[in-house]
DNA sequence: CGTCTATGATTTACGACGCA
DNA sequence: CTGCGTCGTAAATCATAGAC
């Protein structure tokens, strides 16, 4: 419960506890290195985000309304149709399942929230 | 009703900016926890409550944040200083 | 009022971790 | 070990509130 995405962050964290206190003056000196910590770190070689089309995304989103799954023969298919790789549509998948899920969170309160108002 | 509530509901679908007060609550946190600006989840909960907006808001409004603060220090440097000072005083009593 | 820029939300792409 | 699942995020992009 605790792990999500932990890993990351410890990469990046720092000793809070040397903040609090601080001996201050040489504080300049680590300010400027440090106020920032390493969170700024960028991410090497990840490939630039590239919208995809309309016709590329309808495609996917009508292959999401007939399954939420893909199996890996579908999902060569569809690929290679709609000019994407087959990690593109994979990952495109697992992202649309994630986005659903959100909209059903959403709605969920949205309708508490309306009966609670008005009925 | 059914008035009050498609107005409610339509309310909801345009975008507003956050409240003063809001982004006086994020940036605060913001600024105060710079090193490692990452709230936990149930962090984001209490921020949400006391921001009036929901935890995705609140998930939203740090990912923009860090990403356009990490694109330029400079432009937010006035603003950082400001918090700064402000939670300084807040610890200080 | 019309231009723009700042801001909140959404869309790609991964890394870290899980499970079978 | 492979391989695909979720989760949280980075970074780019979208949409348009709002400042000017």
């Amino acid at each position: 419960k605790i792990s999500p995405s932990e890993a990351e962050k410890d990469l990046n964290k720092n000793t809070d506890t040397s903040t609090d206190n601080s001996d201050n003056e040489a504080k300049e000196d680590i300010k400027a290195e440090n106020t920032t910590g390493n969170w700024l770190t960028a991410k090497s070689g990840r490939k630039k985000r590239c919208p995809y089309t309309k016709h590329q995304t309808l495609e996917l989103e009508k292959e999401f309304l007939f399954n939420m799954y893909l199996t890996r023969e579908r999902r060569l298919e569809i690929s290679k149709s709609i000019n994407l790789t087959d990690r593109q549509v994979k990952i495109w998948f697992q992202n649309r399942r994630m986005k659903l899920k959100k909209m059903n969170r959403e709605n969920r309160i949205r309708e508490l929230t309306s009966n609670f108002n008005f009925t | 009703v059914m008035i009050l509530r498609s107005r409610f509901l339509d309310a909801r679908r345009k975008r507003r900016n956050f409240s003063k007060q809001a982004t006086e609550i994020l940036n605060e946190y913001f600024y105060s926890h710079l090193s490692n600006p990452y709230p936990s989840e149930e962090a984001k909960e209490e921020l949400a409550k006391k921001c009036s907006i929901t935890v995705s808001q609140v998930s939203n409004w740090f990912g923009n944040k860090r990403i356009r603060y990490k694109k330029n220090i400079g432009k937010f440097q006035e603003e950082a200083n400001l918090y700064a000072a402000k939670t300084a005083v807040t610890a200080a009593h």
